[in-house]
DNA sequence: GTAGCCTATGTTGACTTTCTACATAGGTCC
DNA sequence: GGACCTATGTAGAAAGTCAACATAGGCTAC
């Protein structure tokens, strides 16, 4: 299991990258990130949700209620263009991180992810 | 400058690593975060002492005073063979944090660090 | 028809972590 | 003596995290 810390730095550009192919709502991301990390990530709702309020009051993605037949009703969010501008924030601070960890754990390899 | 979430997570890897080099004190960590980075990441003596002495209860590092002519004196730690594996275990979870980044960043990037 | 489970969102209260500010102390430079 | 660098440390406030609980619709098995 990824530990507290690792999990928490990562959460963020996780969900913006998944809103960036397209919109999603809280319980599907819950799953999403626990299939990518093939069990090694796991977020309860009480984390997850309080997370994406926060993400919403930032301004970093929108959200709005849909109804579903034979299913509970889900809460959508989607990306805005602030969010969007983030994401790219996200991955230029993640590289910056791997390129000191780099430094110290040679041989360089190609982080270049562009 | 990378935001808290990401400098917490890269704390304990970046330590254990330098310390894996050799032997170093507080101080001196911070410099070398600082240097590393390129100023990116900018640790104060607030979080990184109690931080240490958190490693120091978990066993991973021991520590000694040293007397330094015309210098305050200095607390050196060094890796337990504890910290060393627990450093192991860091790379290990750092990479799984970037596979995962790379299935949302793709391409893959080459994150073998072995 | 009810018990158990899955989907779906949300809050609360306890716990842990982090940060700002402060405190101490030796040394050098001017 | 004043400013600044080296060096370690703590206290109190602020922020983040998690287990547990709450609500609610739907399905399956008996």
């Amino acid at each position: 299991m990824i530990p507290r810390a690792l999990a928490s730095a990562s959460l963020k550009p996780i969900i913006l990258s998944i809103l960036d192919e397209g919109e999603s709502y809280g319980y599907h991301l819950i799953q999403r990130i626990y299939d990518l990390s093939e069990g090694e990530m796991q977020w309860t709702t009480g984390t997850l949700y309080p997370f994406l309020h926060g993400l919403e009051n930032e301004g970093l993605v929108t959200s709005y209620w849909q109804d579903v037949e034979n299913a509970p009703r889900r809460k959508y969010y989607r990306l805005t263009p602030h969010g969007q501008a983030s994401l790219v924030d996200q991955k230029k601070q993640w590289m910056t991180v791997n390129r000191i960890l780099a430094k110290l754990w040679g041989p360089t390899p190609d982080l270049a992810w562009t």
